[in-house]
RNA sequence: GCCGGCGUAGCUCAGUGGUAGAGCAACUGAUUCGUAAUCAGUAGGUCGGGAGUUCGACUCUCCCCGCCGGCUCCA
């Protein structure tokens, strides 16, 4: 006999070998029993079919129900598995790669003879509800290695194969379904009949194990819930999210423009567009001055040598534009401010006292990207960052870092930005610098964050060669994350172009260099900020404040003074005297998200 | 860059080898009106660009540009 022990303390019996699945139905109501997709044994994830193993001491069980993150998880795995071997009974000779879930759904990536196209989703959904229907029992087994290889040869699985023998261990898991097998490690839905509302979302090429050097499969994007009401509601919050798009919102609301004979991924700042930024700079130029910044301005090309003492000619060609002739000289369109800023640093003696120095500027730079990774705002060739390079001495570093903190934290939060994702950075395998500095700069970053209450995620080995960073991300409608402020310690620039101070002794001491960017570039956060508010900004921001909307003829000569009296007292403000109902203009003035609307008539 | 989809009026979209369409917007006129679309008329197109097939191409083929969804990339 085995002793059970649940959660809740509470304790039964059972016969060594039974189900797991028998045990729980026992003790579980039958609600929460039809919501257990799988259990936890002893600490470990299992299949609710797996029997119990008397051990010698009480088992704990504990029911993984479709409420938890973990529940729904499997739940989508296994509706990935029902993808896999509907596309497999389909199409002949369809090698399978790789089907995991992942956030709001799941993929499987195929390599097939002839891409998917829209119909083949739907011939697929068709034929994963026959699956479904089918109720196949969903069961594991374990196979040595040896085995599992001979068995996915046999099955001209060649992906399935290079991934056995990348498992360590000798034993892998397969799941059986009917005739359809996988490799997995499990656990999955007791089966097929468990799942109840699907959809297939959309296709698109994925590189085998996201190498663009190795095969391009067709992947197969879907998601699953398990109520129908639940998979709707998601499908309208995709709708939705469309609507808030800030390319679309851009277009609507005549702020931004792209133009195909401007060029891909150049921005055109119309006059709505630009009243916001203008705002945005002011307030940014404002407080950067009250912060203790110097504003600067440094020219948009400078000599292809010096991005080679900077480094960027060597480790960052690929982003660069191609040099221009200049009277024999070679120049490039810039793609960074700092070797300026450092310029401007460099242009006298500094003394430890003169720290930190700190220069600001809304640059301009211009950076070669892909055209396959253009995306309205988020992600352009040409953007204004709004950057700043504060030169300091390894004491000043921590104070700094906090301050540095503490002051994007209170720009973002300015704009109703109160949630992002920070990820702190730290040393890669190839880096530039001592570790001392390192550690003192990895260490001072984090209890910085720490010192704010954030909570951050380590992303260990991913700083930058110069030096370790904080990165925060805001995101778009649809989940995407966009990186906004950065706040980077660099090692490499200052050793590069022996940037220095004079210490107390006199002597030259190279200085610590910090980028940072609060806002990232104007043109991607005026991007998340249009989609943070659907169109309609905060009063402060919105390029026009208020509209005074006349409602006839009669009432405009008074119409007019109230404008003008608005606008003298520094307001943005329309004035609507056209032939027009009043209605009419109502409606125009809501669609264009005004603020205010006057409405001047008779009463 | 790679895979797939797409590109018709300012916008949203019809149009499957035989003279290019609708709604909204624009313009003109009428209407002078109180909280989400007043009515009528007019104009607007090298059908993304180029080459080819064809008696004839928006429609078929190829190349290029751009957009969309992914992949890769983002020091």
């Amino acid at each position: 006999m085995v002793t059970v022990r649940f959660i809740d303390g509470s304790e039964s019996e059972c016969k060594a070998g039974t189900p797991v699945a028998d045990v729980l139905k026992e003790h579980l109501d039958k609600k929460t029993f039809k919501k257990t997709v799988a259990a936890r044994v002893d600490g470990t994830v299992v299949d609710l079919s797996t029997p119990l193993k008397d051990s010698g001491a009480p088992v704990e069980v504990e029911p993984i129900t479709l409420d938890s993150k973990e529940g729904l998880a499997i739940y989508r795995h296994s509706t990935a598995h029902v993808l896999a071997q509907a596309v497999r009974s389909l199409y002949k000779g369809v090698k399978l790669g790789i089907g995991p879930v992942i956030e709001d759904g799941f993929y499987y990536d195929f390599d097939v003879s002839r891409p998917f196209t829209p119909e083949d989703l739907l011939k697929i959904e068709k034929k994963m509800k026959e699956i479904v229907k089918g109720n196949a029992p969903i069961a594991r087994e374990e196979l040595g290695k040896d085995e599992a290889l001979r068995l996915f040869r046999e099955l001209d699985e060649p992906y399935k194969v290079e991934l056995i023998d990348e498992i360590e261990g000798d034993t892998v898991s397969v799941y059986r379904q009917a005739d359809f097998v996988d490799l997995c490690r499990g656990p999955h839905l007791p089966s097929t009949g468990r799942i109840r509302a699907f959809k297939l979302l959309s296709i698109a090429g994925a590189y085998w194990r996201g190498d663009e050097n190795r095969k391009m499969l067709q992947r197969i994007y879907g998601t699953a819930f398990p109520e129908k009401a639940e998979l709707d509601d998601y499908v309208k919050r995709i709708e939705e999210a469309k609507r808030r798009d800030h390319r679309r919102l851009g277009r609507e609301l005549d702020l931004f423009s792209m133009n195909d004979d401007v060029g891909a991924g150049l921005v055109l700042w119309h006059p709505d567009g630009a009243a916001v930024r203008s705002v945005i700079e002011e307030f940014w130029k404002r407080e950067h001055a009250r912060h203790d910044y110097s504003l600067i301005y440094t020219p948009h090309i400078a000599k292809l040598d010096m991005w080679k003492t900077s480094g960027h000619w060597e480790f960052y060609r690929e982003n660069l534009y191609s040099p221009m002739d200049v009277e024999g000289q070679d120049y490039i369109v810039k793609p960074m401010n700092c070797p300026f800023h450092i310029q401007i640093y460099k242009s006298r003696i500094r003394s430890y006292r003169d720290l930190p120095i700190r220069y600001a500027e809304l640059g301009t730079v211009y950076r070669y990207e892909r055209s396959g990774v253009l995306h309205g705002l988020l992600r352009v060739r040409g953007f204004t960052q709004d950057d700043a390079h504060i030169y300091l001495t390894p004491s000043q570093l921590e104070d700094e870092i906090q301050e540095i903190l503490k002051f994007t934290l209170y720009i973002l939060r300015s704009f109703g930005f109160n949630e992002y994702d920070i990820y702190l950075s730290t040393r890669p395998e190839k880096y530039v610098g001592t570790i001392e500095n390192w550690e003192k700069a990895e260490g001072a970053l984090k209890s910085a964050l720490v010192a704010e209450g954030l909570e951050f995620y380590i992303d260990p080995g991913e700083g930058v060669f110069y030096g370790p960073k904080i990165d925060i991300k805001i995101k778009d409608v649809l989940g995407r994350a966009w990186q906004c402020s950065t706040i980077q310690v660099d090692f490499n620039l200052p050793e590069r172009f022996d940037v220095t101070y004079r210490d107390e002794r006199g002597q030259a001491v190279q200085s610590i260099m910090i980028h940072r960017a609060l806002m990232g570039s104007l043109e991607r956060f005026f991007g998340c900020l249009i989609e943070h508010y659907a169109g309609a900004f905060p009063v402060w921001l919105a390029p026009v404040q208020a509209a005074v909307l006349s409602v006839t003829e009669k009432n405009e000569g008074y119409a007019a003074s109230v404008y003008r009296r608005i606008r003298e007292a520094g307001f943005r403000v329309e004035l609507d005297t056209r032939n027009e109902t009043l209605g009419y203009k109502i409606r125009e003035a809501r669609l264009r998200r005004i603020p205010y609307m006057v409405v001047v008539g008779d009463k």
